[in-house]
RNA sequence: UGGGGCGUCGGCAAGCGGUAAGCCACCGGUCUUUGGAACCGGCAUUCGCAGGUUCGAAUCCUGCCGCCCCAGCCA
C-alpha cells in the first residue's frame, strides 16, 4: 500500500493563490471580509468568513474585517456591533485590520476629481428614471445622457456642489464615462455618485455624497492592499469595472477578484431581505430565534463554533449554484458535540414510576459516566430512589413488535441504575396511563444482571424527589419544504411547529443552574444548550439537534407501509 | 435575439489526456448499560447530449441542450 500524504484542502482559489505565491506575483497573502452592516450575519457569511481567514492563516497572510458602510439608508451601529461579536464568537481575529470603506470617503473623493479631470466621469442631471430609460435593455444599447459631454471645470464645479450639499437626493450623480453599448450593463456609464442627505453611523453628517458599491469596493481593496478579494458569483460582472478602476486611477496595490457559489442550505432562506422580513414580521422572536439561519440564531440554538468551521470545509467551494443539505449541517454539529458534550439525563414528557419493592424513603448515589468519548470527563453521582419518571414514549401498553422498551410484564434497564419489570399499569378514570408499578432487582445494581440475563432496552430516567423542574423548547427546521418560496410566498412554507415548549420536564439536579450556552447532551434524546431566558429556580433548554434515532426511522417506516 | 458564468451519484465535491477520490444521505452488518457513538460492507462501467481528435477523453475540439446572474442613485 503507497501510503500517500493526505493532500492539503485544494479548491480552485486556493490553487490561485499557491499559485501566485509560487510565482512571485506576491510575497504574502492578504484578504478581507466585507460585510455590509445592514443585517446579521447568517451562515452564508460563515463560509465567507471561514475562506477569508482561513486562507490567510494558511498561507501566513492576514485578513482585514472591513465594513461596507458606503450606504446609510440601510446601516447601523447595533449591525456593526453584532457583526464584530459573531465573528470573534466564531473564533476569527481581524487584530489590528478592523476597517471602514468610510475611512476611505476622502480618498475617494479625491480620485473621483481625478477621474473627472481625466475626462472620465461626469456629473450627471438625469433622474433616476432617465437614466434607466437610457441605460437600454439586455438586447439593445443605451444612450448618451445630454449631459454626458460637459467641460472639465463644469463637473468639477457641479461634484463640489454635490458634495456642500447645493443639491436635494436624487437630482445628480457622478457617473463613469465608459460606454453605453457595452454588452455588459456594469459598464453603460456607471453610477460612483449619489445625493443622500443621511446620517451614516460613523461620519454622520460630514457627508451628503456617497460612493456605491462599485467604486468604493475594489479601491478600498487597493487601499489596504488586498491581495486577493473574494465574492460570490454575482459580482462576477462587476469584475471588469472593478478592474477598470484600478487601470483608471492611482491606486497604491492591484488585488484581483475571485468569485464563488454562495452557500444555499435546503429548509432554509438565506437572504438578508427574507430574513429582516422574519424578524419585523415577529414570525421568529428576533435575530437570534435559534431557528434562524443567522451566527446569534445558531449560537443560541447551541451550535458550537468549531461545527461551523467544520461545515464550511466539507460544502467545498466551487463556482457551481448549489443546495447543500442541511444534514450535513446537522451532522457536523453532532460530530462536534458528541466528542465534547457531557451526557445527563433529562426527562421531557413524563411518566411517573414506582419502585414498589424498593424501601420507601431510601435513597442510593449511583455513578453515572458524564463522556463516554472522553474518559477525562469523568463521572457524577445520581440519585436513585423509590418514586421516578421515565419518558412518556418509552413505554408501551400494547408494543408492536420492533418496540423493545419498557411494556407490562418486560424488564428494561435504568441506565446506571436497576434492571426494572413492568408489573401494573395505572390509569385514570378517562384511561390515560398515569403509573407504572414495577419491581426491580437488588442483584442488578449499576445495570447488569448477575446471571449475565440480557434486556433490549436501556431507558433514562429521574429521580422524582430530586429532579428539577425545566422548560425545554423543541425546535425544527423552520420551513416545511427543502426549497421555501419555490411556489410563491415564503411564508406559506413555514412549519407553525417548528418550535414546540414543554413545561413540565424534570431533569437532573446537575442540570440546574449552567451558565448561558452551556451544551449537554441529554441522553437518548439530543443535544440542548441552556437558553439566556433561563432563571435559577427554572433552566430553559433548547434541543441543539437530536441523536441520529433510529427508532424514529423503523416507525416512519411503519407508518408508510400501512 | 446582448453580456457573464455553470453542467461528474439523491445532496455537496475531487478529477488538470492514462482508464470515476472523499463527505452527507441512504441500505446492510458487527459491537453496545444512549435504538447514540465506533467499526465493517454496499451505493456513478459512467461524467448534460451529439459528433470529432487520440492507442486512450469526464478531461482537447465542434455543435447543440439545460440552469443561474445582470437593465438599483442596493451590496
Amino acid at each position: 500500500m503507497t501510503d500517500q500524504p493526505t493532500p492539503p484542502t485544494r479548491d480552485f482559489i486556493r490553487e490561485i493563490i499557491a499559485g501566485d505565491l509560487a510565482s512571485g506575483k506576491h510575497a504574502g497573502v492578504v484578504t478581507r471580509f466585507p460585510p455590509e452592516p445592514n443585517g446579521y450575519l447568517h451562515i452564508g457569511h460563515s463560509k465567507s468568513i471561514c475562506l477569508n481567514f482561513g486562507v490567510a492563516a494558511e498561507f501566513g497572510g492576514r485578513c482585514h474585517l472591513r465594513f461596507d458602510d458606503t450606504n446609510p439608508t440601510k446601516e447601523e451601529m447595533e449591525y456593526i456591533e453584532a457583526i464584530q461579536r459573531d465573528v470573534r464568537w466564531l473564533g476569527f481575529d481581524w487584530g489590528e485590520h478592523g476597517y471602514y470603506a468610510s475611512d476611505y470617503f476622502e480618498q475617494l473623493y479625491e480620485w473621483a476629481l481625478d477621474l473627472i479631470r481625466a475626462g472620465k466621469a461626469y456629473v450627471d442631471d438625469l433622474s433616476a428614471d432617465e437614466i434607466r430609460e437610457h441605460r437600454g435593455t439586455l438586447t439593445e444599447p443605451g444612450r448618451h445622457s445630454p449631459y454626458r459631454d460637459r467641460s472639465v471645470e463644469e463637473n468639477l464645479d457641479l461634484f463640489e456642489r454635490m458634495r456642500a450639499g447645493e443639491f436635494e437626493d436624487g437630482t445628480r450623480v457622478l457617473r463613469a464615462k465608459i460606454d453605453m453599448a457595452s454588452g455588459n450593463i456594469n459598464l453603460r456609464d456607471p453610477v460612483l455618485y449619489r445625493i443622500l442627505h443621511a446620517t451614516h453611523p460613523r461620519t454622520g453628517d460630514a457627508w451628503c455624497i456617497y460612493p456605491t458599491y462599485d467604486y468604493a469596493h475594489g479601491q478600498s481593496d487597493a487601499i489596504e492592499h488586498i491581495t486577493h478579494s473574494l465574492c460570490t458569483l454575482e459580482f462576477e460582472d462587476h469584475r471588469p469595472l472593478y478592474d477598470w478602476f484600478l487601470d483608471n486611477l492611482p491606486v497604491p496595490s492591484r488585488p484581483r477578484q475571485i468569485e464563488f457559489a454562495r452557500l444555499n442550505l435546503s429548509y432554509t432562506v438565506m437572504s438578508k431581505r427574507l430574513l429582516l422580513q422574519l424578524v419585523r414580521e415577529g414570525i421568529v422572536s428576533g435575530w437570534d430565534d435559534p431557528r434562524m439561519p443567522t451566527i446569534s440564531g445558531m449560537r443560541r440554538r447551541g451550535f458550537p463554533p468549531e461545527s461551523l468551521r467544520l461545515f464550511s470545509e466539507k460544502v467545498g467551494l466551487a463556482k457551481r449554484d448549489s443546495v447543500v443539505d442541511v444534514a450535513l449541517l446537522e451532522h457536523c454539529v453532532r460530530d462536534v458535540l458528541n466528542r465534547a458534550a457531557d451526557r445527563r439525563m433529562a426527562v421531557l414528557k413524563p411518566l411517573k414510576v414506582v419502585i414498589t419493592n424498593y424501601p420507601e424513603g431510601e435513597v442510593e448515589e449511583l455513578p453515572a459516566v458524564n463522556n463516554p468519548e472522553d474518559p477525562a470527563a469523568g463521572s457524577r453521582m445520581v440519585s436513585f430512589s423509590r418514586q421516578l419518571f421515565i419518558e412518556r414514549e418509552d413505554f408501551m401498553e400494547a408494543p408492536p413488535k420492533q418496540f423493545f422498551r419498557l411494556a407490562p410484564g418486560r424488564e428494561v434497564r435504568l441506565r446506571y441504575a436497576y434492571l426494572i419489570t413492568c408489573q401494573e399499569v395505572v390509569k385514570d378514570g378517562s384511561g390515560e396511563i398515569v403509573e407504572l408499578r414495577c419491581t426491580f432487582d437488588p442483584a442488578t445494581r449499576g445495570g447488569n444482571a448477575p446471571d449475565n440475563r440480557r434486556v433490549k432496552a436501556t431507558l433514562h430516567w429521574v429521580s422524582s424527589a430530586h429532579a428539577v423542574p425545566a422548560e425545554v423548547r423543541l425546535y425544527s427546521h423552520l420551513f416545511n419544504r427543502p426549497d421555501p418560496g419555490a411556489d410563491g410566498d415564503f411564508r406559506d412554507d413555514i412549519d407553525p411547529a417548528s418550535l414546540e415548549a414543554l413545561r413540565g420536564c424534570r431533569v437532573e439536579p446537575a442540570l440546574a443552574g449552567l451558565p448561558v450556552e452551556s451544551r449537554v447532551q441529554f441522553e437518548r434524546q439530543g443535544y440542548f444548550c441552556v437558553d439566556p431566558d433561563s432563571t435559577p429556580e427554572r433552566p430553559v433548554f433548547n434541543r441543539t439537534v437530536t441523536l441520529r434515532d433510529t427508532w424514529a426511522k423503523i416507525q416512519a417506516k411503519g407508518e408508510a407501509d400501512r
